[in-house]
DNA sequence: GATCAGTAATTGACTGAGCAGCGAACTTCC
DNA sequence: GGAAGTTCGCTGCTCAGTCAATTACTGATC
């Protein structure tokens, strides 16, 4: 395998148009953009960011089981350190609370205020209004179901391997 | 609308029980951990991160066509400071070069050196591995045409409003 | 041709994340 | 019941990004 610089540019230029790389670019940009206008929203209406909201979403979903810091960290696709942070964030805005557990006296479980489901209400309004112009809007009713049923299929593979 | 405690625990988790909520949750998760998954291996394998990765696909797209930082800012959605500390470490480590702008002194156009263009072939190569197994691998061929197409609707959408 | 609004890149201060390493608490196994 | 290994959350440090302000340049308008 020669390599002149010529050869290189062509075989680069190769790389860089192959359409398997377009279309990964085009998921991580589209949800990156998505993500982003979310935050901006939630943050100029509600004064919360977007991974906040998840944290009282997973906090509320099902109302009075409590959940560990690891558990949200691995809802979250976060480190356990970076959990911790978050939550002493939100604890400091009033939103969720730590409470020891009984059973374990490593974990801190975490529960969310009143203020905490009522700053939820606020920003899951919000969450619905962008996700539905931009996420629903676009898309027909048949490819929205296709693309839920093709994402859940790629988070199974991702699961699957190494946890 | 009173509020009760009761009430609003009851409001709040329909909100976050709301398969939109859901669906989205699941856009996110899946980029955010293919990601992840892409940028481990590359600083693993190749000593480069993912955005790196995204830069040099840009400037190897069309050889000879220099990219302003601006078009780069645009291209990987990053702020123009960010992209500057990007290029900044990318020319530290001799992947790319700056050139002024003959036609506008105000903008550095950026290129790849012979090292940006060999790393990147090597880049791709693993790029295309875990794309391989995670995003097309788990899909049938006509599940994936869909999506990218669902998501290129997406992308339309996002960019349509305000740029 | 002077001025003035707009744009490109940079810099300083800050933020939210990761990693590595810690102590405390739990589990297993003898 | 003790020793060894594991898990949970926390902390110091660093890194890659944002925002806001600055400088340098361009182009339109009077």
């Amino acid at each position: 395998m020669n390599s002149t610089p010529q050869h290189d540019a062509e075989a680069a230029a190769r790389a860089a148009n192959s359409p398997l790389v377009r279309d990964f670019g085009l998921l991580i940009t589209s949800a990156t953009r998505l993500e982003q206008r979310i935050d901006s929203a939630l943050r100029r209406e509600c004064g919360i960011s977007h991974t906040m909201l998840e944290v009282l979403i997973l906090l509320c979903r099902r109302s009075g089981e409590e959940i560990s810091q690891r558990q949200l960290a691995d809802g979250l696709t976060l480190t356990s350190s970076g959990t911790t942070r978050l939550i002493d964030r939100m604890e400091e805005a009033g939103l969720v609370r730590r409470v020891p557990s009984p059973g374990d006296r490593r974990v801190a479980l975490v529960e969310p205020t009143a203020d905490g489901r009522t700053a939820l209400l606020g920003a899951a309004a919000v969450h619905a209004r962008v996700v539905e112009e931009f996420f629903v809007g676009p898309l027909t009713a048949d490819d929205y179901t296709r693309l839920t049923g093709a994402l859940a299929a790629i988070d199974r593979a991702l699961r699957e391997d190494t946890g």
